[in-house]
DNA sequence: AAGTGCTAAAGGGGAGCGCT
DNA sequence: AGCGCTCCCCTTTAGCACTT
């Protein structure tokens, strides 16, 4: 009997003692003839309804094909690494490779990961969304836009002059008696300088903070919780004061990761 | 043209070590 | 015990040559 197979590049191909056999044809009479995926092969198969009628030829190549649980494990290996993105790619690799080896043994020559493993991560990049290359390309999924309570959590995302996101949850905003004003183009103008702060000099930033902090404050006095926590924590604070988090002296020269 | 095998490299994180 | 530092391993990505 033979077995149905997936191909490298997807379409279905038989598995028949050791040989893959793609279809050619459809005949009138309703048999399908599949021959030997070797080109200079003219063996085939005629099938009908699902039953082998008839083999014709013999191989004339050698056949270093893997068995069919290899074959059928790397598919499922393959569609694994794309169903359960969450999981690392050797995990998945070690844990199917694993089940494989209880239940057909140690014998079978079973394709190291190093062989598979760029195959497999371009499996996985089919089923993710593709890297942005500037933040403007950015595309945010609604899954990244709600927290778990389903609630929106982005409520700014302003895309000029430069591309500015603001999180929280309006329960969040409303504890703090603002939502309406977190509408307004001054108050969202104003956090984001407050949010770039570290791309200034170091002896501009006090005088930054308080101009923006000032700003807020006359827009609506509750702001003066959030403006206090933030003078507290990164203006004042030895631990964590300008010094250590200003990067006016390193744009251009520090190197950058990937995390843009 | 699309898929694969192989290599090099980036980045994160854990282990180990010495110091306080 | 906690902290900082370095080294090394693991995971992941990108590029190139080759194969299908």
């Amino acid at each position: 009997m033979y077995s149905l197979i997936r191909t490298q590049k997807g379409p279905t191909a038989i598995y028949f003692e050791n040989n893959f056999y793609r279809l050619q044809k459809q005949n009138k009479n309703g048999t399908k003839r599949w021959v030997c995926t070797n080109r200079s092969c003219s063996c085939s198969l005629l099938i009908k309804d699902e039953r082998l009628q008839i083999v014709r030829g013999q191989h004339n190549h050698t056949n270093e094909k893997p068995s069919l649980s290899i074959i059928q494990t790397i598919d499922n290996l393959r569609q694994t690494v794309c169903s359960n993105v969450s999981k690392p790619i050797t995990q998945i690799y070690n844990e199917i490779l694993s089940t494989y080896r209880q239940n057909n043994g140690t014998a079978e020559l079973v394709p190291m990961f190093d062989m598979l493993r760029s195959t497999l991560y371009r499996d996985r990049a089919t089923v993710l969304p593709k890297l942005p290359h500037s933040l403007h390309r950015l595309i945010l999924p609604n899954v990244f836009i709600k927290n778990l309570y389903n609630e929106n959590m982005l409520f700014c995302d302003k895309k000029r002059p430069s591309r500015i996101l603001g999180f929280a949850s309006i329960t969040a905003i409303k504890q703090l008696d603002l939502p309406d004003e977190l509408q307004k183009e001054s108050v969202k103008r104003q956090l984001a300088n407050i949010l770039s702060l570290p791309l200034l000099p170091i002896n501009k930033i006090i005088a930054a903070f308080h101009d923006a902090a000032d700003s807020l404050v006359i827009i609506n006095r509750n702001f003066q919780t959030f403006v206090d926590y933030v003078e507290k924590t990164y203006i004042t604070s030895p631990k964590f004061n300008p010094v250590n988090w200003n990067h006016y002296n390193t744009l251009s020269n520090r190197p950058r990761t990937n995390n843009q």
